[in-house]
DNA sequence: GCGGAACTACACTGTACGGTGTAGTGTAGG
DNA sequence: CCTACACTACACCGTACAGTGTAGTTCCGC
């Protein structure tokens, strides 16, 4: 009855494996020069095995981008714990933010996997629509830093007049001119100018949503 | 003696409806999965011709993205002078940059085409690693909206220690949210929203950026 | 040790596509 | 009229790849 004809249970550590490896060669190749021959090479798995696992080529490649951002949001919010984690007083803030943003960029900058996921995504979303759906404000990655800066704005390190929008640029200014600069990953950038864009960033960020800021709207 | 066997030279009318057919279905489909055939029946030519004009698909992407991004670089330089060509004193200056920013996201959004080129760098950066050699600085576009706001630091409008920096971050913050959002000019987005975008980006630009600010670096 | 599931190796089909060669049709200039 | 060129239409080659079918092997639970 149902037309798909019953994915292969399998075992998770060999599904996890494909998983990686079909990340690796969709980031190097892009979805359509990819090809599931090497994908299987590169996992050292039959490729039969990747269609009773996945059924075709495109379920593998949602899987393997949506099972990568998942991974990626649990890291985020580690990071996220471990530099936001305890700010206890104004004088803190600034070095926290820096090293949260020196973090979170290089993350993205030198690891390249977050960026090239980033990549990949925009390269499909015209072919890949389901990629799109998630609107940044549910993003558990997003919420998770809009929070923490509630936090900080309740507590009188910052002025936050919107959770939501100061997340969102934080991490635009801390991350954007890496990834534009690095071309979501596909060119290098050495550790120096990383530094340098990450600082100019959090020193915009707090110009504008700094402690001593009077929100100046009329 | 050379190993190309000589282009066509041809007329350049009939090469630049090559190159506006071979745009388009490079944006709808990405280079791996877009044919030649389908962009010969897009520009109601032979194949044969653009084998002739361009020699194989490769350099027929490139001199596309090339050419448009020229294009675009010139279209750039006009909207920078009717937004912000005319800026007398300092009540004129915030309307002027979200009618810039309005003016530039918009067309980023709208038109398409700019993210469109944009999405496609970033696709294919690894693989044509020729794309990514001009550095942020060199662009045109970005010189001439650093040497417009180095401008207003010299009269007093603003405060730019950094007209490169500034000039980079002015773009990036009416720009990279809508382009985020809409990944790239894959997925819609409505004109209210896109103003508020805007706004929002300009708002933290002036924080920064503002004449009322002293620049508190240590 | 039996049965079934997981898995591999491999052959095979259909198709799509990059690129080439060529014959033939305008078309402009001398 | 003749030559040279631009261009089309079309057949063609080689290859790469998604996806399937199957026979045989390993592994695990009972």
């Amino acid at each position: 009855m149902p037309d798909t004809p019953a994915l292969r249970q399998g075992s998770p550590a060999k599904r996890a494996a494909i998983v990686r490896a079909a990340l690796d060669v969709f980031v190097r190749e892009g979805y359509a020069r990819a090809s599931v021959d090497a994908i299987a090479r590169a996992a050292s798995v039959s490729k039969r095995t990747i269609y009773d696992y996945f059924g075709d080529k495109e379920r593998l490649f949602l899987s393997t981008v949506e099972e990568t951002a998942a991974a990626q949001a649990v890291a985020f919010r580690d990071l996220l714990d471990h530099t936001l984690g305890d700010v206890a007083d104004e004088a803190d803030l600034e070095p926290a933010l820096v090293s949260f943003g020196r973090a979170f960029a290089t993350e993205v900058a030198r690891s390249a996997e977050r960026a090239a996921v980033m990549r990949l995504m925009i390269a499909e979303a015209h072919h890949f629509p389901a990629l799109l759906r998630t609107p940044t404000e549910e993003r558990p990655a997003h919420r998770a830093l809009a929070d923490r800066l509630a936090e900080f704005g309740r507590r009188g390190l910052l002025t936050i007049p919107d959770p939501d929008e100061a997340a969102e640029f934080l991490g635009l200014l801390v991350t954007v001119r890496v990834n534009h600069r690095s071309w979501y990953g596909a060119a290098p950038l050495d550790d120096a100018e990383i530094d340098r864009l990450v600082a100019g960033g959090v020193r915009v960020f707090l110009s504008a949503y700094g402690p001593s800021r009077a929100t100046d709207r009329p």
